[in-house]
DNA sequence: ATGGTAGGTACCCTA
C-alpha cells in the first residue's frame, strides 16, 4: 500500500498537478492539507474518475482543509475538532488489513503554522499551535496503545531535527524550528512511541526538506528548505515499511505548491 | 535588519 501526503495549497488551483502526481506515483491513498475549499466545491469528480472512489473531505472557505482520497475502502472515517475550534485540521480513516487483527488508522493532520512571533504572550497563533500539538499527544495516548497500527502524517509545520532545516543556527528563533515547538513535537512523538518513517531511510545527519519558501528566487539553487511534512508510524507497522519517496521535482514546473509530496510503501 | 511570493477573498487575511 502506497500512502502519499501533500500540502497542496489550494486543491482547486492545483488539480492538474494533483492528477499528474497521482498518475505518476499511483498512490493507493492520498492525504491532502490546505485544500482551502468547502466540501461542495472540492473537485471530487475528477478524482473519482482517476480511481479515488473513496473520499473523506473536510474543508472550509479560504483556510486549512484536509482530505483523504483512496482506491481502497474505509471502514470508518472521522472528523476531529481540536483546541475547541472547527478549523478542518484533523481527519482519520480506518483501513482493513490482512496482517493485523484490527484496522490500520490513518490520521491526516494540518498542524497550525503558528504565525511569525514565537511568543505565546504576543502571538495567539503560536499559542494555538503549541496547544494543538499538546492536545494531539494527549489524544493519541488516551485513545490508542503502542501496539495498535497507526499512521499519522501531514503538514506538521515543525522541522524537529538539526538537519531538517537549511541552517539550524539561523532558524532557532524562527517559528517551525524553535526549541519549544521541537519539545512539544517530541511529546507528541512519545505519545505512542511514533517512528519517523522518513528518517527510517534518511540518516539524521543528512539534510532533508519537504518545503521551500515561495520567496526565494531560485529555490533549488538557494536550497533554503525545511522538513515540515512528516509520516509517522507506530511500531507494529515498522516491519512492513518498505520504501519512501520525497517528490522534490514537484517543486518545479507550472504553479507548484511550496510543499512537495512525501510517500511511503507499506506491505499490508 | 529587511523584505521577499503565493492563494483566496474582498479590499486583507494566512502561509
Amino acid at each position: 500500500m502506497r500512502i502519499l501526503t501533500w500540502n497542496i495549497n489550494s486543491v482547486r488551483l492545483r488539480l492538474p498537478r494533483l492528477l499528474e502526481v497521482a498518475g505518476q506515483c499511483q498512490p493507493d491513498i492520498i492525504c491532502l492539507q490546505e485544500t482551502k475549499t468547502p466540501d461542495e466545491s472540492f473537485p471530487i469528480k475528477a478524482l473519482i474518475k482517476a480511481g479515488y472512489e473513496h473520499t473523506h473531505i473536510h474543508g472550509m472557505k479560504s483556510y486549512n482543509g484536509v482530505a483523504v482520497l483512496s482506491r481502497v475502502p474505509f471502514t470508518t472515517s472521522e472528523i476531529h475538532h481540536r483546541v475547541g475550534k472547527e478549523d478542518c485540521r484533523h481527519i482519520s480513516v480506518y483501513v482493513d488489513s490482512r496482517k493485523f487483527g484490527k484496522p490500520v488508522q490513518i490520521h491526516c493532520l494540518y498542524i497550525p503554522a503558528g504565525g511569525d512571533e514565537p511568543d505565546t504572550a504576543l502571538n495567539p497563533k503560536f499559542d494555538h499551535k503549541l496547544k494543538f500539538v499538546d492536545e494531539m499527544a494527549r489524544w493519541f495516548r488516551d485513545n490508542n496503545t503502542e501496539n495498535d497500527p497507526l499512521v499519522a502524517l501531514g503538514d506538521f509545520n515543525i522541522a524537529p531535527l538539526e538537519h531538517d532545516v537549511w541552517s539550524h543556527r539561523q532558524l532557532l528563533k524562527v517559528v517551525s524550528h524553535t526549541p519549544v515547538e521541537v519539545e512539544k513535537l517530541k511529546g507528541m512523538q512519545d505519545s505512542l512511541d511514533w517512528q519517523d518513517a522518513i528518517r527510517h531511510f534518511i540518516p539524521e545527519d543528512q539534510k532533508c526538506y519537504t518545503w521551500w519558501s515561495y520567496r526565494n528566487k531560485d529555490w533549488r539553487k538557494s536550497n533554503r528548505g525545511r522538513r515540515l511534512d512528516h509520516i509517522w508510524i507506530t511500531k507494529p507497522l515498522v516491519p512492513h515499511l518498505k520504501a519512501h519517496t520525497i517528490l522534490t521535482d514537484a517543486r518545479d514546473g507550472l504553479k507548484p505548491s511550496d510543499h512537495v509530496p512525501v510517500m511511503i510503501d507499506l506491505d499490508l
